[in-house]
DNA sequence: GCTTTCCGGAACCGATCCGTTCCGTATATG
DNA sequence: CATATACGGAACGGATCGGTTCCGGAAAGC
């Protein structure tokens, strides 16, 4: 506890990659433990996941997990923060011409079952977001930001297309969409489908927009058209 | 849960409010500990609330409360259940001629009062609506369904006056103000006041309606008067 | 005034969980 | 092969909490 973990946190100050791992801990296993933790938090919450319970997932001693992060909090918030890492790669930016299609771009199964994950996570930790300012910050720069940055930069570019209203209020409207997800799928518990994104889409974000309802068949009006994806119109 | 159980709840059959509460339990506290409950709720979540805390707090005793209620879950359950009580009342339906006038109506102090003190128990809440569904259906029946169907009704009035579309989807519309409401207050922890609503209202969800923005330059300014005739809706 | 009933308060029990310690072992170094 | 290191696993200690039990006393009924 005293001579013994200070004596551990000396560097071995080689720090060629591979060798000479010497004196510092390596975290080698950090991924596949974080990783463990953000799946027992979707499952059970914040109050709801032990750290044996990550442990075990992880195949790794709770004696490891403690010798890395120094509580239950400490391990959480690093398990979210991590979460921004496979994040913001330049693919995830369609580019369809139209904002319209960048958005219904943004919906594909991996894209539906990672903000489902994440929406879990966040479900899990709504309560402690409240009392921890610190997880809150987190929280905040793992998963609300980012995904609200996305919404804002494909708005902006349409913007600057001159395809919606220059003083439209982005800051707001890039949160439409995250919000009635997060209501949806936590509160309501309904199913986040490509149908309701679509709806969302069309039927809230573009008009706030000031982009005027195109094309005949009004969003309600079920699409007859073709169940499945839509027929590239270009 | 048996015969015990049973013989309680017969009930003394005489109802003149104040004598004779003979055999079964007299109810009369229930207000004061499910308020109790609802407060300690909403400051430190359903896993956080102790059930020591709402008998404290209630300056009741703890085997009052299991006298009462079976165990933590059923308790909370009563306590969501009970917030619908104090709502629906029909001064709670302004009526100032425009759907704007009716939505600006709808925030006043009480009112951001009361919606602050409902997402604290919603978020307290979310974890363990995500694992128990009698728990979501209290939530549901309590908090958002009543606060979605103020908002549908506000809405379909305007509908039938026309002034808005009369193909516009209110199940989606009616949720944006609650969800996005949810989402400041519980994932970004921002304010939710006055002005944030109004933007809600101005900005989301009356340009979602079809009703154009009365202010200064916007595509079409076209008053709010004239519904426009839909072309050849359905 | 006496009895009955219920309530508030406190002690109690069993289970759970965080965080720590200990040990046998696998792996990497030399 | 010998040594050192960290790891997985298990057991432990202390604290908390859900739920139960018990008791002194207050209030209602006779």
């Amino acid at each position: 506890m005293t001579q013994q973990e200070l004596a551990d946190d000396v560097v071995g100050a080689i720090d060629d990659g591979h060798v000479r791992l010497g004196r510092k801990r390596d975290h080698s296993r950090d991924p596949e433990i974080l990783d463990a933790a953000l799946e027992v938090l979707a499952e059970c919450g914040y109050d709801g996941m032990t750290v044996d319970m990550v442990a075990t997932r992880a195949k790794a001693g709770k004696a490891t997990l403690y010798r890395r992060w120094p509580s239950k909090a400490e391990l959480v918030i690093d398990a979210v923060a991590c979460m921004k890492a496979a994040h913001s790669s330049p693919d995830d930016l369609p580019d369809t011409g139209t904002l319209r299609g960048d958005l219904v771009a943004l919906i594909r199964p991996h894209s539906l079952e990672d903000s489902a994950r994440k929406m879990q996570v966040m479900g899990g930790l709504v309560s402690m977001i409240a009392r921890d300012p610190h997880l809150a910050e987190a929280v905040n720069a793992a998963i609300t930001e980012p995904r609200a940055r996305l919404n804002r930069i494909l708005m902006q570019r349409a913007v600057d297309r001159g395809e919606v209203r220059a003083d439209a209020d982005l800051d707001t409207i890039s949160h439409i969409g995250p919000s009635m997800t997060a209501y949806r799928s936590l509160m309501q518990r309904l199913p986040v489908d490509r149908e309701f994104l679509i709806g969302i889409i069309d039927g809230v974000v573009l008009p706030a927009l000031g982009v005027a309802p195109e094309r005949s068949g009004t969003p309600q009006e079920q699409s007859q058209r073709s169940p499945e994806g839509q027929p590239a119109r270009r």
